[in-house]
RNA sequence: GGCCCCUUCGUCUAGCGGUCUAGGACGUCGCCCUUUCACGGCGAAAACACGGGUUCGAGUCCCGUAGGGGUCACCA
């Protein structure tokens, strides 16, 4: 673009024009990416990162990418990838276009390094590995900064057949400015910088050749990344002059600490967001919702669903400083979405959990009871665990376990009552929970005691614990001939 | 170590020179509601890292110190 330049001489290498993929070409924009390396599992800053890409395009009318940056051979893994793109589409967040996948277009990579060599901008470096550790060491022993020093610079003795690596021409004078929109305006001297290198000795593209040229040519507008990335920026930006191509705008979000303010660690936040939903029992709308808290504000709202963040969602919202990761909040995150969360969903995400803890399958009619008591259910759990294990009672095979608190209430005096209000609740007209409570009240009232002397051991005996919805909705929940069974059980 | 970034309650944050005796949320504690546990309601304790400037006036701007983080690979 403006800048004339050769023609490649070797024509058996591919594109190294400056146009963008087909596939890419007209899409609305802002263009934004996420880009993982699948080397593990989607982490919890990396769906952070996903979810920024995504809202900041829905908000502005853009179009969202994902791009699997595969080029380390021997760390990524195929089963990365499905758990990188499992964790995509669990949180819902839809890539516009298919997955670009970055090895396979290393030959456009090296294709570009190649132009770079020809156009006198990058140039061959036949350093050894050995040869480059020792100057580090040279200058690690002098108190200089550590960095490669030029040393192949405009050289043209090369030896032959010897491999080589390709390295770009960083400019040494002047200073590169960055105007992150959330970073605010960085800079540095480029001679910070050093001629880093494009082409591995074996021909494959290195990361920092390999961003910008698919960033490129996907189309990408925004790159919105982890502040880790932020020093990179100066190399890719050298990398981008040097070609000619536009340079992207640059958002470097801060990264996400563990609850003790250190990198985070597998012990605490940095699980595969599926450990948030298969173990922590963690609902897709909570983890987005939490995260989207985590670094960015707006106001005072906690609360906001993925159809108002991609309303209101903006960079100038994101802070500059790392936050930690506090489960707790998760949590209290979650609890909200879970009341708020369709019966018959819950139900299903329920059912398999429980069925774990029992050792068996749920019937039909289990399933059907757990559906009718999710309203009692549903607002006292904080995560999918506790909502199982709080309906566990429900689908026990009777005579039900007592836990030790259970029991204790029903000791004599206990079982006394129960007895009168068995006898009560057979009678009843109506097996219904007014009436039954009603029922229940009169029986408290005839033994001169509150409702809780009579509820007390009437829960224990329903449900072998101290704590539970309300024992007159469990009753109905139940039916007659369970409810009465129970007590009886618990009678003899 | 060089360079870069960050610093408001325990945690996430609001604050974009005066309306800050610093607001909200999670957590914690207390009270209320109540058949238990939750939910819900009400209330409390709890922060501008430190030191210099600039200004009539600084949590808000500048510099320094301290602390934290990132980055300096033929990893991404």
């Amino acid at each position: 673009m403006g800048r004339p330049r050769p023609q490649l001489s070797d024509s058996s290498m591919p594109d190294a024009s400056d146009s963008i993929l087909p596939d890419y070409q007209g899409l609305p924009r802002p263009v934004t990416r996420f880009a993982p390396s699948p080397t593990g599992y989607l982490h919890i800053g990396g769906a952070r990162t996903a979810l920024f890409n995504y809202l900041y395009a829905r908000r502005h009318g853009g179009t969202f990418l994902l791009r699997i940056e595969d080029t380390d051979r021997a760390r990524s893994t195929e089963d990365a990838i499905g758990k990188i793109l499992d964790g995509m589409a669990w949180l819902g967040l839809d890539a516009d276009r298919p997955p670009l996948f970055q090895f396979a277009r290393a030959d456009r990579h090296a294709a570009i390094a190649h132009r770079l060599l020809a156009e006198g901008r990058a140039y061959r470096c036949y350093a050894t590995a050995q040869e480059l550790e020792a100057m580090r060491e040279a200058q690690k022993a002098k108190g200089l900064p550590q960095r490669y020093d030029g040393r192949w610079r405009g050289r043209t003795d090369w030896p032959e057949g010897q491999p080589y690596v390709v390295r770009l021409q960083a400019p040494q004078d002047g200073e590169t400015v960055i105007d992150d929109q959330v970073q605010g305006r960085v800079r540095q001297a480029n001679g910070e910088l050093d001629d880093f290198v494009l082409l591995r000795s074996d021909g494959t593209p290195t990361y920092m050749l390999a961003v910008v040229v698919d960033d490129h040519d996907m189309g990408v507008s925004h790159v919105i990344r982890g502040d880790d990335h932020l020093t990179n920026t100066f190399r890719q930006l050298a990398l981008i002059r040097a070609l000619g191509w536009p340079e992207p705008v640059y958002a470097h979000v801060p990264m996400i600490h563990g609850p003790d303010g250190a990198k985070l660690s597998k012990r605490h936040g940095a699980l595969g967001v599926e450990a948030y939903r298969d173990e922590m029992g963690i609902l897709p709308e909570a983890l987005e919702n939490y995260l989207l808290r985590l670094g960015w504000a707006h106001g005072d709202t906690e609360l906001v669903a993925r159809a108002e963040a991609a309303k209101l969602f903006d960079l100038d919202g994101v802070g500059r400083s790392p936050g930690r990761f506090d489960l707790k909040k998760l949590e209290s995150v979650n609890a909200h979405y879970l009341k708020l969360a369709d019966n018959g969903r819950l139900a299903g995400l329920a059912a398999p959990r429980m069925e774990a803890l029992l050792g068996r399958e749920l019937s039909d009619s289990q399933r059907d009871l757990l559906l009718r008591s999710m309203d009692e259910l549903k607002p006292r759990a904080k995560n999918l665990n506790e909502l199982a294990g709080s309906a566990l009672f429900l689908v026990r095979s009777r005579p039900l376990p007592m836990d030790e608190g259970a029991a204790k209430l029903l000791d004599d005096a206990g079982l006394k009552l129960l007895g009168e209000v068995k006898a009560a609740l057979e009678a009843a007209p109506q097996w219904e929970r007014e009436a039954l409570e009603a029922t229940a009240k009169q029986v408290a009232e005839a033994a001169g005691l509150g409702l809780g002397k009579v509820a007390g051991p009437l829960r224990a005996a329903l449900t072998g614990q101290t704590a539970s919805p309300s024992v007159f909705a469990i009753l109905a929940l139940l039916g007659r001939e369970e409810s009465l069974g129970r007590i009886t059980d618990a009678l003899k």
